[in-house]
DNA sequence: GGGAGAAACGTTATAACATAACAAAATTCA
DNA sequence: TGAATTTTGTTATGTTATAACGTTTCTCCC
C-alpha cells in the first residue's frame, strides 16, 4: 500500500479498481449498476478524498445530473461492499485499492497535497483491541485517520529549503 | 481513563473538568469567559458526544439563547486549548478529562449506550508513527475513533441473554 | 412470455452541521 | 481615558446528509 507517487499511471489505478469492484460484486452477488460504477470511477478520479457534492457536480459534467440521494445511495452501496472508505475528518470518500481483503480503515492524509493512502497494519488493529480490552471494551469498528506529510511533499520541502 | 460507569457521581466529573479548565486557562493566559465556561459545562452534561446544535438548545433552555457562531466560537476555543475533543465520526464533541497532558485523540465509543472514553495509549501513537514511517510518511495529528461495546453494556447483554 | 415481488432510481423537500461578514460590546494596557 | 485588541451578537448563507414517496427496472417463478 505505497503512497501514490506524484506521477504514476493513474488510469491503471482506475482500471484496476473498477475490475476489482466488478469481481468483488460478482463474488457477493451484488449489482454494480451504471450509477454505482460511475460514482466509483469518479471517486477514483484522484487519490484525494472526494465529497458527495463534488461527485454530484462531476456527474453533472458527464451529462448525468442527479439529486443528492442518488449519489448518497451509490456511496452507501460502495461503502457496504467495501469498495470505498469514508474519511470522516474530511467528509469525503476514497476508493479502496483492495476490496474484499478485510481491513479496518487506517488512512494517511497528506496535509500538503491532500493525497490519501491506506496503512492497513494488522498490528495496529491488535494493539487497539488489546488496549481497549484493558478497559473492558470490545471493539467492533475503528476509524484511524492520520494527518501528516507524504514522501513526495517532504522531498519537495527539502528542495524548497536550500539552506 | 476508565470507562465511565453507568452510575457514578457525575457532578464530580463536571466540577473536576471545570476546575481543570480554569487552571489550564490560567496557565496558558487564556480567557475562560462566561460563554466558554457554560459551553464546556454543557459538553460535560454527559459522557456522550454532543453536537453544536444540541449545545445551542441547551443554551436556550438556560435562557442564554444564541446563534450558531457563538457556540462554534466557544467550541473552537475549547478545542484550541485542549479542553474538549472533536468526535468526527459523530459530528460531536466530548470533554477532555485531563487537559494540558498532551495526547492525541484516541476515543472509544459504545455503540449501545453512546458513552465515550479516551484511550490515550502512547504505544499506539508510536506504532502508528512507525508504521507510517515505513511508507515514508511523517505524522502530525491522528484521529482514532473506536466503536464497540463498553463494560457496562456487555454485562447487560450477558444478563439479558440468560441461557 | 406474464406477473408478483424486490431492488434500484428519480424527485422534492428538509434536516443537520458549519462558516462568512460585519457591527457592537467588553477587555486590556499604556 | 482612550486606542488597540479580543470577544460577542446578528444576519445570512454555505455545506453535508437524509426523509418520504412515487416510478422504473430487474429477478424469478409460473
Ligand atoms: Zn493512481
Ligand atoms: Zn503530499
Ligand atoms: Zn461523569
Ligand atoms: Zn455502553
Amino acid at each position: 500500500m505505497a503512497f501514490p507517487a506524484a506521477r504514476h499511471d493513474h488510469s491503471a489505478c482506475i482500471q484496476a479498481a473498477l475490475d476489482a469492484a466488478e469481481q468483488e460484486c460478482r463474488r457477493r452477488g451484488a449489482r454494480l449498476t451504471d450509477i454505482r460504477r460511475i460514482v466509483l470511477e469518479l471517486v477514483w478520479e484522484s487519490h484525494r478524498p472526494v465529497g458527495a457534492y463534488a461527485l454530484l457536480e462531476s456527474l453533472g459534467r458527464q451529462g448525468r445530473s442527479a439529486a443528492p440521494p442518488t449519489v448518497y445511495r451509490a456511496l452507501d452501496f460502495l461503502l457496504a461492499h467495501g469498495l470505498i472508505h469514508r474519511v470522516t475528518s474530511r467528509n469525503g470518500f476514497i476508493g479502496c485499492p483492495h476490496p474484499g481483503h478485510a481491513h479496518g480503515g487506517q488512512i494517511l492524509l497528506c496535509a500538503q497535497c491532500g493525497m490519501a493512502a491506506e496503512l492497513d497494519d494488522p498490528a495496529l488493529d491488535r494493539e487497539i483491541a488489546q488496549s481497549a480490552a484493558r478497559l473492558g471494551f470490545t471493539v467492533n469498528r475503528q476509524t484511524i485517520e492520520v494527518e501528516g506529510h507524504c514522501p513526495t511533499c517532504q522531498a519537495q520541502a527539502r528542495d524548497d529549503t536550500p539552506q
